[in-house]
DNA sequence: CTTTAAACCAAACAATCGTTTGTTTAGTGA
DNA sequence: TCACTAAACAAACGATTGTTTGGTTTAAAG
């Protein structure tokens, strides 16, 4: 009777090491957690990790994967729920704001460890991000705006000033979807 | 007749050694340095770092504050050299961003290393760069704005996307001054 | 010419790092 | 029951880390 237990085993071990591992990547930094730490975390020995992941930087990609699919999961379901081209955007961004700075330690992971710091996966990391960027380029292309802005630095100013965010957060006063509401209105208006 | 020969010897040394570890704080960052990097650089032994700084947070504490104090002055003759509030403000971006995507490798130290991953100096770190980031909150207060305008946002927000423009930055096709003054530009005008 | 302190060398220290190896445990399918 | 394999343990590996110690050179001062 093969009808209930139909996998050979379930390794959610391997589950929960990444779990450990986005949360201490996203906390202390990359080169300032070690594999024992990490093994720890989880009750297990530092060798025994080694089982699950070739080495520290495979590790760092797949908490990294994990990060990029679920903010943009969550980041497609928020622009999809809108219809107008500035709603979609803002949805976005407001998703985007708070799995950085609240939900998702796999997605924190992608702000708190920079390519460069790992340069076996830095080609594989640049690559995750720029995928998941694209989305705010074909939402800001289709924003009804005049043929004169320059919809490049606007993409790249509006994710830099979110993404610096981090650096800055605090619970209070404001939530990390009301800071991201806060910019696009400081960009939809005129200030001069 | 000690008249010419004043200081008991010249410690130059020193200043080459902040030189180096400021150059390579900034190009692989602070973890991916080590005291033997920093010494070879100057010709040295790694032990003989030790008789200029008591130990690799302190170094980094040093060219951080190395760091703040150049691009303060950068940034403080650049804004006097204006009148208008506008043009103030953007003549310190300007040159904000020049020291950081090109000029200074002291300056690029602020943006290479965060304070939370040298727990001994973080607070030292945090202090050195809300005195300096003091200087555009008064350049933003003078700014003539309509009264509803949200400031403390404005400042994040200029700042962070000035900031994170490191982790894209590219020499061509635009100059970092270009950069910095397309942003305020999208700023200004009114987008919706 | 002697003294003194600055500046550096030479060599090691203990600790920690990522990783490897050999072995044991426990569950699965035949 | 028996072979097989997933999963983890136990223990160490070599390398590198920041740092310390004690002796040696250098150069300015009295």
């Amino acid at each position: 009777m093969p009808s209930t237990a139909d996998a050979p085993r379930q390794d959610n071990r391997r589950i929960k090491l990444l779990d450990a591992a986005a949360a201490l990547f996203a906390e202390k930094g990359f080169h300032a957690v070690s594999m024992r730490d990490i093994a720890q975390a989880v009750g297990m020995l530092p060798g025994s990790v080694y089982y699950h992941f070739a080495s520290k930087d495979e590790l760092l990609l797949a908490t990294y994967e994990e990060g990029v699919g679920q903010i943009s999961e969550r980041v497609d379901a928020a622009s999809d729920g809108a219809s107008m081209p500035w709603d979609k955007l803002e949805a976005a961004c407001r998703a985007h704001s708070e799995m950085l700075l609240e939900e998702s330690y796999y997605a924190q992971v992608i702000l708190s460890v920079f390519p460069g710091d790992v340069p076996t996966v830095a080609d594989n990391l640049k690559s995750l991000r720029n995928g998941y960027e694209d989305r705010f380029r074909s939402l800001i292309d289709d924003l009804p705006l005049e043929t004169d802005v320059d919809r490049h630095t606007l993409r790249l100013m509006l994710l830099g000033a979110l993404n610096w965010s981090k650096s800055w957060y605090h619970p209070e006063p404001l939530t990390p979807g009301d800071i991201a509401t806060n910019m696009l209105t400081l960009l939809k208006r005129p200030l001069l």
